[in-house]
DNA sequence: GTTGAAATTAGTACGAA
DNA sequence: TTCGTACTAATTTCAAC
């Protein structure tokens, strides 16, 4: 249910991001990347790991949810033990104007996990965890296509999840970390054919402001 | 870097389940309910938040972490102040019987959050968090262009992430529960033009295999 | 499956470096 | 800020019911 925090395609601090926050150093990275695979672990445990104090473990600890940098804690399910088995990913036309209706139905509709708004050729797309695939057509079917902001739907299943980290951080070491090569001199070094860039359709960036 | 549960579209219950696990019942559901909002909370307290004794709660949840059906504990982070502001969907066409290699190389790309294989046109969809665009435009290039399994690719943009729900539950209450109305008796309810789904390409269930 | 009591551990508050 | 310590509160474990 929880609104999640913007994430324009111009962002990583950048000026306009609302709320300072504090600086994340590397103490506070490393604190990160614990709680990320153990977001049980006492603070204690959690000092000793990283290498500080307990009473600073504490104080950074704090510090980082307040801040908003840890969002909350929490259980990864397996749905699928859970009576979830089927996932599918649902591709969705918005209509101009109707993004704040899109959102609040969204809301409403607890089988919904994840959804983002994307470039390309559809404006969202939407994850669901439903029991049965009768239940994906019955969602799709009645429940999104009831709604007026809905303008097309592409559905497709999820067979498999191969890989799901809880959380990517910098520290992960990146090859892709800001780059010294720009994308222009990374051109010539491989068959570019293959891949394809989608970029936004036309009036989205004005859907992206309407809410 | 954890593999995650298979998740087969004819799933959820059915006979051929690797582990038999435990059977959820409606307290079960409760603490998972709890947990995933909380995954910080004492047993002491999740206890009183279900209506057992500590002791039961405490067997509970050391039977639901057993079993599997609690995978792990994590903290949400807040990508944006971790310094990976952009976030992409890259959409990839694997080559035929080069499943195991592409999982390889997935394994090796810190920056790669999420990997499902999916029916439709593409093979698989695999979200990245990057501290800005030309990481994505690297990502794509260098890394996955270099990997023979990959036949193409196509990314899009997330500019914005409306929702994300910690882990979707069946107690949830789902207008799609195990319907009582078939798919056949919904068709005439709704317009179902502009509703599209999307089958696997042919080969895919041989593709499904080896790994 | 529950209660209660002991041992352990967590969280807080402080002064000193 | 960070650390170390001491103090208080809470949690976990384990026993008996």
């Amino acid at each position: 249910m929880s609104e999640i925090s913007r994430n324009g395609v111009g962002g990583g601090g950048q000026p306009g991001r609302i709320g300072i926050g504090l600086e994340l150093d590397d103490i506070h990275m490393k604190i990160l990347e614990v709680l990320r695979e153990n977001g049980r672990i006492s603070v204690a445990a959690l000092a000793e790991r990283v290498g500080i104090s307990r009473a600073s473990a504490y104080t950074r600890f704090e510090a980082l949810r307040a801040d908003g940098a840890i969002k909350r804690f929490t259980a990864e399910i397996d749905h699928v033990r859970a009576g979830l088995g089927i996932t599918a990913l649902i591709f969705v036309t918005v209509r101009q104007q109707m993004w704040k209706q899109f959102r609040a139905e969204l809301a409403r509709m607890p089988e919904v996990e994840y959804c983002a708004i994307t470039t390309g050729q559809h404006d969202a797309m939407i994850q669901v965890r439903v029991s049965d695939v009768a239940a994906v057509h019955t969602m799709v079917t009645e429940r999104l296509a009831n709604i007026p902001a809905v303008k097309a739907t592409e559905t497709v299943f999820i067979l498999d999840e191969v890989l799901r980290r809880p959380y990517v951080l910098p520290s992960d070491g990146q090859q892709s970390r800001p780059a010294r090569r720009t994308a222009q001199e990374t051109q010539g070094d491989v068959p570019l054919g293959k891949m394809r860039f989608v970029g936004a359709a036309e009036g989205r960036a004005a859907l992206q402001k309407e809410d």
